[in-house]
DNA sequence: GATGAATGAGTGTTCATTCAT
DNA sequence: AATGAATGAACACTCATTCAT
């Protein structure tokens, strides 16, 4: 090896700078090396094709958040069995919240592409899988609550609907709040007007 | 040719479709063209390139929804001026809702064009115009509210989040129900969780 | 247009003479479109892609000589129904071994390109089919024969290869005869050799 | 490394299965490498090229045949000197032709690569060296038999084409029949067909 | 003996755009 | 008003080969 991993490192750094300005689709290979000051072929031995490159740098937090979200979503659905659920537990959604951000922000560049910049490779849709994840989480604990509160089960729309602004809520920070600790301060207020919302759809007219 | 009008409209028709399938960016001349019957250089004695093509097509309605947003937002700022601006307006705002609906799903193509299928055109950030003008109404409102409710200023992250939930709201419409009907239904719920929520804000701790 | 059709005119030559030094797979689209002094982008807007070309060269000389086949092949079928097929009718097969040698050295290096050169198209296993069309022939003829001959059945083995060494013989000529008075005279020989060979398989041992 | 030969020999496993598979042209270094799970400069530390690596698989059971065909052409010269080559020696011939095929099918691979799998190499023409022995043999042959049959000089093309025959008849059977006692079943027959033919050449007209 | 890294020229293909006619 | 032809730069990707370590 002439330069000890180098190559390679310069290549992600390269590649993540591309994308981040470019989006996958636009991003130029050629461009990648250039900067990364190699020729195309360097990129080929490393990675398999431009895919693969921009995997490299995406795939393992994404996979963590899942876990990270699937982790807090089974925990909640414990409290709603439980009997819980009220005012209560404003604070478990919060730190929750306050979880996924952490994480995010840890790998703020990594979660800008997966979200904004991975139009046109297989990441494209996986907004999509965590609004997924979401709803299912909605679906029980609002049928939960409508039971409770002796109202009618929610609309399969507004589920859906409420699922997708959790979603964005975590985009949007992501788009306009470059650091942790402002991020964590937004949350705080979103989350208060959320559960105003939340619990107003449970009242009887 | 036929008319004179005849390939315009023809070129047009190809191109939405094509837009619409695609987007912007990846849409193909060379397809448009072919599916309009017409070759390539017809096409750029109608329009200067690719984006005026997707300006004819998209321009119009867009500028329209300018100022119907705009109308309706100088009317409710009076509302707030004179005192009112407290549940009883929910009627009001779902009337808004409901005109801004409308005025999208008569041109509903367009807007879809306008809204998820723009990238890479002079449009793909007019969603921040609309945030932009949203923004501004709730940046009144909100100051009024608060004076009165004797509460402090809201946060300008939170107002600017709630203006792009705002148009999410609609874009997630426009994506996820065709009818108008069902829109408009939808909204109705939709309005409630806001109206909870942003009550919510305003609430003495 | 810039040069009244010359430029395709000027691209299958060019792509002809690539074709029957390289081969369809070492063929390079550049040295073509640079041969017939245009740029690739020129090629694209005549031709599908490098396969298109290609086909454009060869195919209606292959369909042509298809249906020149199995029009020899039809009739000399009629002929051994009629209760021949005797040594008077070597006349016939060589009749029809002219036409198709007429009909190839035609189209000579059109031949040559599909039977020679076409590895790597869709044109590499046509070969085949001319070894197809051949064996259904004569798997018929020999089964009659053999019942006259009071023999047993053919192999289907040797049915196969003698089909296969009919084409070859064609093959074979292309590659080593250029005029077609020349292949005319060496098929007499052949014929008549094949024909020795032939109707001593029906000799009772 | 476990063992200094361990990693040619897999390098020449590696390499025999992708040539057939692929031939040598489309053969990939990488892939041979990757499956012997060696790296690319390893194979270059035993082979200086990748036609190298093709000739070491290939050469020597090439070179054996030339001397096994060398001496079989030999030895039937003496017995046309002799005043024999009448149908007595069909047995000698087929013999021969069992000698050869014993061999072939003793290196089946090999020669499946030098026949069918050589494009691109400098083998790809060793067909044609074959059909040179073969000739040389035939027109001796064809010679001897002329003038004791009081015939003309048998055609040159017509001892290029029978020599290039004999040699197809030997690729084909490589390709179509796997077994060694298949392959000499088929060869009975058809050199049955051979001699009729051959002999069909000598008779008076 | 063998590795891991890197080269550099090559491949077919796409695209918005231009312009003489 | 519209055509048909052509451009030229860009694209992702492949390959046999080289060489310091």
């Amino acid at each position: 090896m002439r330069n000890e991993k180098e190559t390679k490192a310069k290549l992600l750094a390269s590649g993540k700078k591309e994308f981040l300005e470019k989006g996958y689709m636009h991003a130029s290979l050629r461009n990648i090396c250039q900067n990364a000051g190699v020729t195309t072929g360097a990129l080929y031995f490393f990675f398999q094709d431009k895919e693969d490159l921009f995997a490299a740098l995406v795939e393992e937090p994404l996979q963590q958040l899942y876990r990270v979200m699937d982790q807090h979503y089974s925990q909640e659905l414990l409290q709603v069995d439980e009997g819980q659920g009220a005012e209560a537990d404003i604070s478990d959604d919060l730190e929750a919240c306050y979880q996924i951000i952490h994480y995010m922000y840890q790998y703020y560049d990594e979660f800008q592409m997966i979200l904004t910049k991975s139009q046109g490779s297989r990441f494209e849709h996986c907004i999509d899988r965590f609004v997924e994840i979401s709803e299912k989480h909605y679906r029980v604990v609002a049928d939960k609550m409508s039971k409770r509160a002796d109202v009618p089960r929610m609309d399969d729309y507004m589920i859906h609907w409420m699922a997708h602004m959790m979603i964005d809520i975590f985009v949007h920070m992501l788009n306009h709040e470059r650091s942790e600790e402002g991020a964590i301060e937004h949350m705080q207020y979103i989350v208060r007007f959320l559960m105003a919302g939340w619990f107003g759809m449970f009242e009887k007219k």
